[in-house]
DNA sequence: GAATAATACATAAGAATCTAATGTATATTT
DNA sequence: AAATATACATTAGATTCTTATGTATTATTC
């Protein structure tokens, strides 16, 4: 079951900055491919979302990148400036709390208002 | 501490089913408030929001309404169909998978790839 | 009793962020 | 040799939100 794509909406930036705090270093590619591999497939991240989300951060200056070249081919590497580290763990706190939230809502059973 | 906005897309749809799955009928106003207090105001559905929500829920024949008349103000209850009660349980089920497979992305903490 | 706040509906322009499609090119596998 | 995987990127269109605005009634406060 892969979700529907809205549920990704909103947190694709925060789990590609959480991505990058745990390993210091990635490439576009290889962040899809994570993504995929962590979640057996369930969430699949498109490329359309994925490089402006990539842009939007470097715009932002929580990432610096650095190129590297495989035989003639090119990887563009992405690594958490110190605000970006920062910056993920505001985000990833507010996403923790925000599923705990939700919980809320969606555990409790209450039949009359 | 109020969530940002963009952590509300795509749940937004799935708190109204489940809310009108637990509380059989309720009004537009009604459900603004409710989420505020079960969140204690950490989330906070505005009306631009809310009412085109509702009214695709209609559109889709995931719910039916009915007017009632408290003095001369009106208010429009919503009561979820059949298929808007099993639509709940799909996206209700769908969402609670999706933040436990957040929680792989969130909390692991893999320092190496 | 006048002003303010709360209740209750609604729409609409603009922003943000995704999908799906398309493009280019190299490297690897069958 | 052909097909698949790797690796970047952009863009039209769809979706879904924010912010602002509009209308009107009812309740509260000074």
């Amino acid at each position: 079951m892969i979700f529907s794509s809205e549920l990704i909406k909103g947190t694709l930036k925060t789990i590609v900055l959480k991505l990058l705090a745990d390993n210091k270093k990635m490439y576009g590619y290889e962040i899809t491919q994570k993504v995929k591999e962590l979640t057996n497939s369930k969430i699949e991240i498109t490329e359309g979302a994925l490089y402006p989300t990539l842009h939007a951060l470097e715009a932002d200056g929580l990432v610096i990148t650095e190129l590297e070249y495989i035989g003639k081919r090119v990887r563009k590497h992405y690594k958490l400036t110190p605000t970006g580290k920062s910056k993920t763990k505001e985000k990833v706190s507010e996403l923790v709390e925000f599923m705990n939230t939700m919980k809320i809502i969606l555990d409790i059973n209450l039949q009359t208002a």
